[in-house]
DNA sequence: ACTGTTACCTGATTGC
DNA sequence: TGCAATCAGGTAACAG
């Protein structure tokens, strides 16, 4: 379920495990995702120690002593499954079909070695190599606009994004250029707390609104955020899995549940789901105008 | 330049 | 129950 706040709190997964860690093997089970994995991806990785991880936008950076950084997209269902090396697998029935990339740190003595597998049964995730120093040159991330909860994401620098765009707002929030990391959940969120709706055309958004929208995006993805970390201990579960916890979506996926704000019925006909660009937006048609 | 549609894949869910 | 249609959290390549 990758939008900003899961891929934030993968990352912090991974880096709990992983950072200062030497690879002591790596595996590509199959390289064929939405990009190929890049050539030597393997030999690169093997031996490495991993010096730090960083999140830009949905991507993780993983930084190798080497002078490379791995670049991870986790795509539509990209996960991450993490467990001691002496565990042996740590994917099991289908998703081991889906295991495209295997990682193993060394054992220490403070540290019993884990295994990491990168499971993406569609194939929309991705892995390349970049170069540490000019990370934010790759082509991938050229193009990225401000991230959501940096001080460079205001009313004013959105506010410059949405001016004399035909298009509507749902869509233009969607646009990585104009914000980098919201996804189709956070953005019908956020509209809802904004009491905006989604087919306003974005050069229709008023300058109050777009400071409340600013404040709307920030809090929904901080508090997702949280609630990652807050819900898992080292942020594994049990299973392994990285990065999964629970939400409190008031639009996303309630259509025809009735809608926190209001009184309900006749005066509202509660959540409504519609379809913008071939994706659903949720959202209450009485609480967003 | 801008805007909307299509395609990439597999799996889960819905509907007949 | 079985099978087909629909839908899914992303994004780049298109067409107009």
């Amino acid at each position: 379920m990758p939008e900003l706040p899961e891929v934030e709190t993968v990352m912090r997964g991974l880096r709990a495990r992983l950072e200062g860690r030497v690879l002591a093997r790596a595996r590509i089970n199959r390289p064929d995702m939405r990009w190929p994995f890049p050539p030597g991806l393997a030999q690169t990785l093997t031996g490495a120690r991993v010096t730090s991880f960083r999140r830009r936008a949905k991507y993780i950076l993983m930084r190798l002593d080497g002078g490379d950084s791995v670049l991870i997209h986790l795509g539509m269902s990209g996960r991450m499954l993490i467990g001691p090396v002496s565990n042996g697998p740590v994917s099991n029935g289908p998703d081991m079909l889906h295991e495209h990339m295997t990682l193993e740190t060394s054992p220490s003595a403070d540290d019993p070695g884990w295994r990491v597998g990168f499971i993406d049964p569609r194939r929309f995730g991705s892995v390349d190599l970049v170069p540490t120093a000019g990370e934010d040159s790759h082509r991938l991330l050229a193009d990225l606009g401000p991230e959501p909860l940096d001080a460079g994401f205001s009313a004013a620098t959105l506010s410059a994004a949405l001016d004399g765009r035909r298009t509507p707002v749902k869509a233009a929030l969607l646009d990585q250029r104009n914000v980098a990391g919201l996804g189709n959940i956070y953005v019908c969120e956020a509209l809802f707390r904004a009491g905006i709706s989604p087919e306003r055309p974005a050069h229709a958004v008023s300058a109050a609104e777009t400071k409340k929208l600013v404040k709307a995006i920030k809090a929904v993805l901080g508090e997702a955020i949280a609630a990652g970390g807050s819900s898992l201990r080292d942020y594994v579960q049990p299973d392994g899995e990285l990065g999964y916890f629970q939400h409190a979506w008031k639009v996303y996926g309630r259509a025809g549940e009735p809608c926190e704000n209001c009184p309900g019925p006749p005066l509202c006909a509660g959540i409504q789901r519609i379809v913008q660009s071939g994706r659903s937006s949720f959202y209450c048609p009485r609480v967003q105008q």
